[in-house]
DNA sequence: AATCTTTGTAAAAAATTTTATCAAACACAT
DNA sequence: ATGTGTTTGATAAAATTTTTTACAAAGATT
């Protein structure tokens, strides 16, 4: 098998080139639908059964494809299932946060093949690809994983990312902002780079809790406020991949200055710096509390989890902070449903975890200062599967960059 | 030929159906590049010289077709160009205003075939589509159209539109909300309704200001405020059809009542209304001003094209004025764009023609209120040819949705 | 048990691409 | 300016691919 980075590189002759796309839609389609008969496929690519037939045949020589038994019938002949032959295309998925990250290795029915490693690094590291190639060797090695199968590298990161190049603006020494030719040079794969929060968005889209639904807004509540866009089916990154940018629009004049040098910046009123900061603060001026009461002369190690749990076991206090924080989400985003109408907002992260505590808030806002026509139509949910949605996003993605990509 | 509402109602060959799919193609190609050779069109639509000759043959015997001249050599032998058969196939597109409609009909290059017409109308009129029909009749026996050759009717109009259904969900009696079906009852042609705004935001992507640019945001700055998004060179209707609510968005806490309910939404401080309201009160307390000159007594007949014209004149209250919608109305777009990430904002619509007036403020806002990086790709202009980006944006929304349900 | 559907296969028929050929236009050297 | 080599475009015939048709097999429905 052959990887291409430009198509239009490679000559070809007409029926070479329409024969490549026809088998690159095959493997697209069976990606997504893990299995499908000789019919159903020559019916979506366009082409008649015999075609069809002959397609499959080709691409299971190539061990790209193998048969997966007979179907259901639907009114006579039970049909001969194909789909993709497992573990002989994997990829490999990064997602980094602010201090740690987690990489995995995926087949093409999105399953680990190898439990998910954690790791400590940063964007910043001068030698981040290194350490996760060195974690990826030790699972190859650890469990017997041949990394000439892996044809894909896909990384997810914090930072104002250019997706289409794979530059991170947001790394502080210019030189290490191609993140992409990075692992290029390293890797010598198909190389995926996007902001973390655009690749959790496009996980719940494909994974999760935002199936289905072609105009979905995916926030991760987290130490910044990221938010992932998915626009009539297909993931948003603006003109220059910078777009959901939810943590810097302005939330009150004058506000709190905000590490990006302004003013008021949501993330000055609703991210878990805030959070953490007034429960302290509270602690420190003695309101009464659980918290008070545990933490009191050690405020520094109040966590997100400890007001959650504070909040659930009746801390009025603890509530009273989630609900403040829900409360000004939910007036921020309702600018944004007003602009985007989406049907469905998924919150994932830390803060998120609090449930009713912050739903309920987010929800009441909304429906205060959105038009009742637009807020109508509208479900907000708590991700169920948040601490892989980023990964399977990644995954999903490098899967489906390979099957436009490849030569078969 | 034949038109229908979905295809699979009716059953073709696997033949017929591929040949349907390249016609239709070809149709949607010479209809977007105007002219081009068999050669370009078989490499377009992936199918060889003979193959691509073959079909431009049939097409030509069912008069859409026509042979355009020999075109430019690329350094061989000049090639045969072909194009749509001028007038073979008309559309009719209508835009309504809070007060006036305006109707054309156009050819497949986009140009009238007959001047456009203006009337008095409403969308809550009850006879909404005998007016526009009447209209067309004019026009037709006027410059002699065969109205068989109109095969499609597009109207834009104010409201919230959900352009799948084709209804305007702010029409007051519910009986008449349905408007693709009233248009569809009396023209029985392929119909399309969308909301002005977005329209116009489309016409301004294909023909205008936001051309070639495949993230754009085009604002109609009029009694309210309009928005039409254009998100990876698609047109953004979101999920119910109602995205781009930039009026109804907060913009200050307890603000003025706003005609939606709510307190403080952007039109309320940055609309027609609002700059008129202001200059008629400025006037009324006999500020310092030409406008004061010239309306005193009479404030009730102060237009926006007045203060504008004052403006340019120098009167620095009409200046302070523009000045102040500019700014606010900056400071809106902002957080649009810090969550759209554009590449281009297009103003059109009655305050826009203050020009430096409302852009130099506008700009000055969205670099204090945006992160640099965002703000710094961002060109933001004034449309030049407002008054025709409606019906040209439905036009060409028209020609796309005929070739894609036409059964040639 | 008879009939209707769907699937799979092989041979015939049709459609499409290749290849070859020629003409036209251009670039470049002389 | 002229000639040569190269590129592009158009067309016909040959080669190849794809669809159609016909039919058998397997299961669902009545």
């Amino acid at each position: 098998m052959i990887l291409v980075d430009n198509i239009s590189e490679v000559k070809l002759s007409g029926n070479e080139l329409k024969n490549y796309r026809r088998k690159k839609k095959i493997l697209d389609l069976l990606y997504r639908e893990d299995t499908l008969s000789a019919t159903e496929i020559g019916k979506r690519i366009g082409v008649s059964v015999p075609t069809s037939l002959s397609l499959l045949k080709e691409l299971s020589q190539k061990e790209f494809v193998e048969f997966k038994g007979t179907g259901e019938s639907k009114g006579g002949r039970r049909p001969a299932m194909f789909g993709l032959k497992q573990d002989s295309i994997l990829v490999m998925a990064c997602e980094l946060g602010r201090y740690t990250g987690k990489v995995g290795v995926f087949d093409s029915h999105n399953k680990l093949v190898a439990p998910m490693v954690k790791f400590k690094a940063s964007i910043d590291d001068k030698d981040l690809i290194e350490k996760i190639a060195d974690e990826v060797d030790k699972i190859a090695k650890d469990y017997n994983i041949d990394t000439q199968r892996i044809f894909g590298v896909g990384i997810s990161m914090p930072g104002l990312i250019d997706e289409v190049n794979g530059i991170n603006y947001t790394i502080k020494d210019k030189k290490l902002q191609n993140v992409a030719d990075r692992i290029k040079a390293r890797f010598h794969k198909l190389v995926y780079v996007n902001n973390d929060a655009r690749m959790q968005a496009y996980g719940e889209f494909v994974f999760g809790q935002a199936k289905g639904h072609q105009n979905a807004l995916i926030i991760n509540w987290n130490w910044g406020l990221g938010m992932g866009m998915i626009m009539d089916g297909k993931l948003y990154n603006g003109a220059t991949g910078f777009a959901g940018e939810l943590s810097h629009t302005k939330y009150e004049e004058d506000g709190d200055l905000c590490i990006c040098g302004k003013r008021g910046c949501l993330e000055t009123v609703t991210s878990v710096y805030v959070l953490i900061r007034q429960a302290q603060e509270g602690v420190r001026e003695g309101k009464v509390s659980q918290l008070t009461a545990k933490f009191k002369g050690r405020e520094e190690e109040i966590g997100v989890e400890d007001i959650i749990q504070a909040a659930r076991q009746g801390d009025e206090f603890s509530i009273f902070l989630l609900n403040s924080v829900g409360l000004a989400l939910g007036k921020a985003l309702s600018n944004a449903i007003q602009l985007l109408n989406p049907d469905i907002i998924v919150l994932g992260g830390a803060v998120s975890e609090a449930n009713q505590y912050v739903l309920t808030p987010i929800q009441q806002s909304v429906n205060r200062h959105c038009l009742e026509q637009i807020s109508g139509n509208i479900q907000i949910v708590i991700s169920e599967n948040w601490e892989r949605s980023g990964l399977l996003g990644t995954t999903a993605m490098l899967y489906q960059k390979l099957f436009s990509n490849m030569l078969v």
